[in-house]
DNA sequence: CCTTCGGTTGGGAACGTTCCCATTCTCTGC
DNA sequence: GCAGAGAATGGGAACGTTCCCAACCGAAGG
């Protein structure tokens, strides 16, 4: 039981009394049957509780409908993370709309990264979504020259040429060093994501934009780089302190790096936003949770996982297509902490 | 340029001078080879750069490599509950270093449902994991019917049929009430899950089990359900408090709902834990994160996901063995809520 | 010297689809 | 009434692999 013969699309064919053909022109929705040879091959079907093989109509079509998504998990792990959870999501809405599969890579060393490549070059997928794009990473070329269809959820640099989406992390920054200056602050300390990331770079800059907008010159002591984890945010913290035990505010690139700034500045018995003002970056509920509760910028995140999952189907559907780059807006959200 | 013809068991068996057969022996590791032809296989192999289509493999193996982990998203969002990252990690663990696919399925409704239901039968997968199951959830059902292999993380009931593995849910909800009675507390309420989930019941029970323990009859006035979502905590912590005024200490059977009760608790003017004691469950980061940081019941999630892997793998691999059932243990982190 | 046996080898068939093409049938227009 | 167009149909081939089985080879044994 349970394990009997499935019905092919010759079993069907049989019970409808047509050909395989006319079967397979009906499950594609081919214009050219009759309503007649239609219903027929229809009522089989039900009948049959017939289901296509779709490793067998991959073979043939050389199109699995199936999507990889690779997640670093070396940096920043999946779930400490929100971020990667928020892109799943959005990825997986519009997939499922479409029918398409979504296989889950988690990359946690270069040796599974050769892995990854084998798997895309076994035609296990028909395209690539990678998330968290550093500058020299070497997936996103050896994808390009493979041929397969890949989009980015950020990008390499601002000359990216794949296909990408982001949120306006420039703007972002800016948003929340002027929220700072506007609450009165003069010494702003920033700690900044890895260097080797367009989005800490765009972040940063937008910082020091918004510095020399109000005629402050951005202070090589007030610059703190981190790894994006809360570790990395309590030692950035830390390092600041040393540097510049005068800072009044502080914005980090990301909420799980200021839960850790925060951890810090809280051991150091500096009150949060009284002494040192918190501003983070995703409006996680980290945010929400975080005590005070976080002033955050946020980026919409579910949006980036669905419009790259759009973008690639568009991208696969039609390879020849010029690449399209899509940035979206951020917003901050004002809470407790600044 | 990318997108050339890549070569074939057949190009590969003209360029080593051998018969297609001796090819596929090389790759799948036979022993019926001799070293001389093995060599000029390998050779071939490397200069053509070829790798195995899959899918080709697929059709007469009867085997995807590829596997499906099943997530709800109806009741808790993917992210909002770091449960089921952690068990992303550990599943992807296991499955990567046998070179196993993982297709990830958000299911939010029953039209998504009926879909998931037509991809297992597509035989795009060759077993299934399912995380949070519902007592009366028709899906494990489905699966065993179809004959397919299925591995659940956490159980329908006591008496589970299918392979499963899962946390010591009713010792754990024991040591968080012994644990508070031992705090002193004596109106100890608890915030329980769906009372169709066998976690939620048996964690309600070890709570109970505690209290009965101490001589304390469990009143139903101290007892609320909600849907392990922090709206769900805050809901059930204020119903609670107008029950039962003169709580003070709450078992909350995830983190996601404490956090929940801290918030409604705080905007009632409670302290914690001084006026009321809390104990969450999963030891997630937001029981670090939470002010104050939140005593909880930690459960090995990273390696109930491993182990749900592992089973789903031996199944696969011996259809008729027994099904395995496994429970992991849990431990009380004690933090400052209590 | 012939048989047998174990170690190698490769061709044919099969897996379940889709696509190409040839065939049949029906209508339209002159 | 007949050619031609177009719709509907189905058989053959192909997709790239694995498995079955027959065939070959050299050595061992009678």
């Amino acid at each position: 039981m349970g394990a009997q013969q499935r019905p092919t699309i010759k079993t069907v064919a049989a019970r409808a009394g047509v050909g395989r053909t006319t079967v397979s022109r009906v499950i594609n929705g081919s214009p050219l049957v009759s309503d007649e040879a239609r219903d027929a091959v229809l009522a089989a079907i039900a009948e049959l509780k017939y289901v296509p093989n779709s490793v067998a109509r991959g073979l043939v079509t050389r199109r699995t409908n199936s999507v990889a998504l690779v997640i670093p998990e070396s940096e920043s792990r999946l779930g400490a993370e929100p971020y990667f959870s928020a892109v799943i999501r959005g990825v997986s809405t519009v997939l499922t709309a479409t029918r398409t599969q979504l296989q889950l890579v988690l990359v946690r060393d270069s040796g599974e990264r050769d892995q990854l490549t084998d798997c895309v070059a076994e035609r296990r997928v028909d395209g690539v979504l990678l998330v968290s794009v550093h500058e020299d990473d070497p997936l996103p070329g050896i994808l390009e020259h493979l041929g397969l269809p890949t989009v980015l959820a950020g990008r390499r640099s601002p000359a990216e040429s794949l296909s990408h989406a982001c949120s306006d992390n420039l703007g972002g920054g800016r948003e929340a060093g002027r929220h700072l200056i506007s609450r009165g602050r003069t010494a702003i300390a920033t700690i900044s994501g890895p260097l080797d990331m367009d989005v800490s770079r765009s972040r940063l800059q937008g910082w020091k934009d918004a510095l020399e907008e109000a005629g402050i010159e951005p202070d090589e002591r007030l610059i703190a780089t981190a790894d994006f984890t809360e570790e990395g945010g309590m030692l950035a913290m830390r390092s600041l302190l040393e540097r510049a035990p005068d800072l009044d505010a502080v914005f980090a690139a990301s909420d799980v790096m200021a839960a850790g700034a925060m951890l810090e500045l809280r051991r150091q018995g500096r009150r949060v936003p009284e002494d040192v003002a918190v501003v983070g970056f995703d409006d996680s509920y980290i945010a929400r949770y975080a005590y005070p509760s976080l002033t955050s910028v946020s980026q919409p995140v579910e949006e980036i996982g669905a419009t790259i999952a759009r973008l690639l189907l568009d991208e696969i559907a039609d390879p020849g297509a010029p690449r399209q780059h899509i940035t979206l807006p951020t917003e901050l959200i004002v809470r407790d902490s600044s």
